[in-house]
RNA sequence: GUCCCCAUCGUCUAGAGGCCUAGGACACCGCCUUUUCACGGCAGUAACCGGGGUUCGAAUCCCCGUGGGGACGCCA
């Protein structure tokens, strides 16, 4: 991390729901550069959608962040000095502005209705025209039929009346784009008023392009990492800054992320919501991890602690993060990737942090902890992390361990049936019934090995039949590893158990 | 339809004119290890979208084509 820097990013969700795996890797990215460069990084809720978004839904997405351990400078919640960072708490600033983009002539009521637009809309795509062909050529009323047909009362949006002139946006990732004269049409930044505003007047609420701006730039915003489907967007804001005379932020259009049929990521192609993910253990860092290498890659010579070029920590991370690693060609959300990296982070988890996010998948499964000292869940853990690639898979792999009663499979008793394994299962039982304390590893192969010595068994004819006997199964963890966790008591009721399950 | 973006193994990518017989990672396949399964280790299969230029030399630069994606809302 460097010294402190004027850098500001922002993260600005619309809270309409859970948080998204494109909208974490955006704000992922951000957050990652804010850390880089020293600057900050702050929240700004996009709520200007009434009829969308929730205060509940906004509540999640700030819980989902949270669980994330990623934290904001400044928000609606943590405060500042550019606040306030709800976009339906700032109307009057937008409204200031809709007033003197109007008195200059750079904006306009249109008083036209959304269908009459979506007509001529249709209309214009019939005439292989761009779609704002039409609906464009509407003059500005003049300021008396204005008056009039507000008295009526009529209601009307403001519209930016798009300057006719070729733009360039140089972005961080993509370089130089040009956009030629018409690539955009007038566009709404204040919608007609419903009613429901506060303090409103003739004014509704702002509408993204004109909010986004406008806070972009009265809170000091100096980069802005967004998705590329924005690009669009970015130059309608572009306009808005133009007239305003304005700085303007660097602009970073970061690649899309696609679902395996290549399309946008979606509820149809994948699961999209992060709490999905969380719920079914994945980690936070695996996650993040992997998200970061979606659209972004560090530059050669990239040391990890890991060991593995793509296990990198977060704070590996934020030391080798880079815009010029940006890419620009959209990346596919690859599942398999991902949970690789999972089973590596359970792998590598410290063993109390693992039991602590551990616990509440084995709460909700069938496998009860009770009575379970925490010595011998982190032993447990220690024995199946291995064979998991998310925490969900915990309790099931746990299943040996706790199903004293379960049926031998077929072919665990069709192991005890053959040759000595009877001779040896009993004098292995013997040796255990001996026993006094903890079992332990050592002891366990020691015990074995002597058991083969006095049957004269061997190979898979002395290690399947204990294993067999012992688990009812065919395969699992190593027996010096199982033994200890299941106890003197419990191994001998096994034993006779699936003996007896086994018709011996 | 119009505008914009993109194009290396199945997937994520390295590659900024000779270092490329194109490297790594996931997945896949095989072997080894573990007298089980998994883990781990080692090897292998697998890609520069096509066509024109520029150049002594092109995955890398330019043009065209093709393909994919995005945007075109009083949503964000």
């Amino acid at each position: 991390m460097s010294a402190a820097s004027d850098v500001r990013v922002r993260f600005a969700p619309s809270p309409t729901g859970y948080l998204h795996v494109g909208g974490l890797r955006t704000l992922f990215l951000n957050w990652l550069y804010a850390k880089k460069t020293g600057g900050k990084i702050i929240l700004r809720i996009e709520d200007t959608d009434q009829e969308r978004s929730t205060p509940e839904a906004e509540r999640l997405l700030r819980e989902d962040i949270r669980a994330l351990h990623l934290f904001f400078d400044e928000g609606p919640d943590e405060g500042g000095a550019f606040g306030p960072y709800r976009q339906s708490e700032r109307n009057s600033i937008y409204h200031d502005i809709a007033t003197k983009l109007l008195e200059a002539g750079h904006a306009y009521y249109c008083f036209h209705t959304p269908e009459q637009i979506t007509e001529m809309r249709e209309a214009a795509i019939k005439m292989g025209q761009p779609p704002h062909m039409l609906d464009e050529k509407i003059k500005p009323l003049p300021p008396a039929e204005v008056e009039e047909r507000f008295k009526r009362g009529e209601k009307a949006g403001i519209r930016f009346r798009v300057p006719k002139k070729d733009m360039i946006l140089k972005d961080l990732v993509r370089g130089e784009i040009d956009f030629k004269v018409g690539a955009v049409g007038d566009f709404f930044i204040t919608r007609s008023p419903r009613g429901n505003e506060k303090d409103a007047g003739r004014l509704g609420y702002p509408v993204y392009n004109f909010a986004c701006a406008v806070d972009d730039h009265l809170m000091n915003i100096t980069h802005v990492f967004r998705g590329e489907d924005h690009l669009s967007n970015t130059l309608k804001q572009l306009f808005i800054y133009d007239v305003m005379g304005w700085k303007v932020p660097e602009f970073g259009h970061i690649s899309m992320v696609l679902g395996a049929d290549r399309q946008k990521l979606s509820k149809r192609n994948g699961d999209v919501s992060v709490r999905d993910y969380t719920d079914r253990g994945y980690l936070s860092d695996a996650l993040l991890n992997f998200l970061s290498l979606l659209g972004w890659w560090p530059s050669a010579g990239t040391k990890t602690k890991s060991g593995h070029p793509e296990l990198i920590s977060r704070e590996e991370l934020v030391q080798a993060f880079d815009t010029s690693g940006l890419q620009k060609s959209a990346a596919v959300f690859d599942v398999q990737k991902l949970n690789w990296m999972n089973s590596q982070y359970i792998k590598a988890e410290p063993i109390e942090n693992l039991a602590k996010l551990a616990r509440p998948f084995f709460d909700q499964s069938d496998v009860s902890l009770k009575g379970r000292s925490d010595a011998w869940f982190h032993q447990l853990l220690q024995v199946i992390r291995g064979e998991v690639d998310l925490l969900s898979d915990l309790p099931k792999a746990a299943e040996l361990f706790f199903r004293a009663d379960a049926q031998p499979e077929a072919e665990a008793v069709a192991v005890l049936k053959e040759g000595e394994a009877a001779k040896v299962v009993s004098n292995f039982r013997a040796k255990i019934e001996a026993l006094q304390g903890d079992i332990q590893e050592e002891q366990v192969q020691a015990l074995q090995k002597q058991t083969g010595l006095e049957t004269g068994a061997k190979g898979k004819g002395l290690f399947m039949s204990i294993r067999a006997a012992i688990t009812g199964r065919t395969h699992g963890p190593e027996l010096k590893w199982v033994l200890p966790l299941l106890g003197r008591e419990e191994i001998l009721k096994r034993i006779d158990k699936n003996l007896k399950q086994a018709g011996l």
